[in-house]
DNA sequence: CCTAAAAAGTTGCGTTTGAAATTTAAATAT
DNA sequence: ATATTTAAATTTCAAACGCAACTTTTTAGG
């Protein structure tokens, strides 16, 4: 990794544990000018990730989905970049809420033409809304505030109306016994309701998802078709999701 | 009104018109201490009508929503209280896009109590999550980018679920003959299928629209029970509405 | 009308900022 | 390997900033 990414990477994370840095204190422990840091910080405010203010900096808006997006990342993008490489110019397909997902959706509105994104995240909606290459359509529900997403009965039959090729899910924890699994009741079963609409189901996540279990089922393993995440996945875990017949994308 | 105000109005409008206006100028032409109009900019700021940066402001985010909310925003406020005053605690109501309607999902959330909003605007979604009393039902659909609401056919269906006693609506125009215009087809169009899952109409606007007319049809004069609007609408306008048994409500 | 309290505005000072010019380091081609 | 180019980091300085202490203006009650 190039210095500037470690020192970003690194701003990140003090960011994400101390909640605000200020530019003296970076400047001194990480041993570069406070010129430097600015723009270092400055770039980070431009990808959305981080809020600039006088003399220090603090992670976007103590919203859950940005810091969920500071959090790891480099390597969220690099997941986000690997499972875009599916997706055709052209091609129409769904989205669910989750860091991973978001930064899928921004690479496919940079790199992709003609795209039509279905979604039940306002959040997704709104990040990419400046691109004008790709159409969104969004979803209807109750509207869970924290994650900007809309879940239940109104979001199902909304989301009847459609049929796609693929749709992209993340995760918040895998077991052979469990599946895949989530934390949030009413956003799982909108999930299951948005998988049966699609042909492939694939799941983006953080290889150390896999060493956790949700609280509420998610997916059962036979209905995802592939995985997409970094090469700290457990061998374990990689074998048995192999031996399911699901492709591991694998990156990094 | 008071000279903080006055100075804040004269800020947005400045900043409505030139897109960026910098502390010093303001501090000169204004007559008061650059302090003086830091302070200012910082409460607008807090406000969500604009954004600070060194040496100068800017409205928040060029976005097109943002820019009309800080355009009259203290007309526009004083709409949003009163068409506030014909809510009640506890009850389920339906509000349109538009930045008089924002400002009253915000003064709802802010005054009232265990209210359920449905609406097609994922900006005022967003707007108003941060309060807790309310619950807010986004309607599906396909999404607006620049005026991030969603229409079209999903969003009838969406909305076909309810049924509510009021409906909350801005409009682009008047007139006798075109009844209340808009300037999007599809957004006019998705008013009118909302419309029809509610006993009573209110438009809330600017008096300054009577004396336009909109692109497209937006609703006939019979179907509205109500309009909120400044005392600077024309006589004539005014006797008309009452005459087809309209209640006008007047601020100021 | 007057007085007390609150709000609005100013002054002064040490710190942080953006911008431009310069040096250093890294990538790319020869 | 070495030259060429490009990107990253530093230095410098006037302008802008936040903060706190102070003064003026409004507001409201006796």
């Amino acid at each position: 990794m190039k210095k500037m990414e470690m020192r970003h990477t690194k701003i990140l994370e003090l960011l994400t544990e101390k909640k605000k840095v200020d530019v003296t204190e970076l400047s001194q422990s990480l041993g570069v000018s406070q010129v430097t840091i600015r723009k270092d910080l400055d770039l980070l405010e431009k990808k959305g990730l981080i809020i600039r203010e006088h003399g220090f900096a603090t992670l976007n808006g103590e919203d859950d989905m940005n810091n969920r997006l500071a959090y790891h990342y480099e390597v969220k993008q690099k997941l986000a970049k690997a499972a875009c490489a599916f997706i055709e110019d052209g091609e129409t397909l769904m989205i669910e809420s989750g860091s991973c997902c978001a930064l899928l959706a921004q690479e496919i509105a940079t790199t992709k033409k003609d795209v039509t994104i279905i979604t039940n995240s306002s959040f997704i909606a709104d990040y990419i809304r400046q691109f004008p290459q790709i159409k969104i359509i969004l979803l209807g529900g109750e509207y869970q505030k924290e994650a900007q997403v809309v879940v239940g009965p109104m979001t199902r039959r909304c989301v009847e109306a459609f049929f796609v090729d693929k749709f992209f899910i993340g995760t918040d924890g895998f077991s052979k016994n469990t599946g895949f699994t989530g934390n949030d009741y009413m956003r799982s079963e909108t999930v299951r309701d948005m998988a049966k609409q699609a042909t492939h189901v694939v799941v983006i996540t953080e290889s150390s998802k896999f060493q956790q279990v949700g609280l509420v089922n998610l997916l059962p393993t036979n209905q995802v078709s592939c995985v997409v995440t970094d090469d700290q996945i457990p061998a374990e875990s990689e074998e048995y999701l192999t031996l399911q017949g699901i492709t591991v994308q694998k990156v990094k």
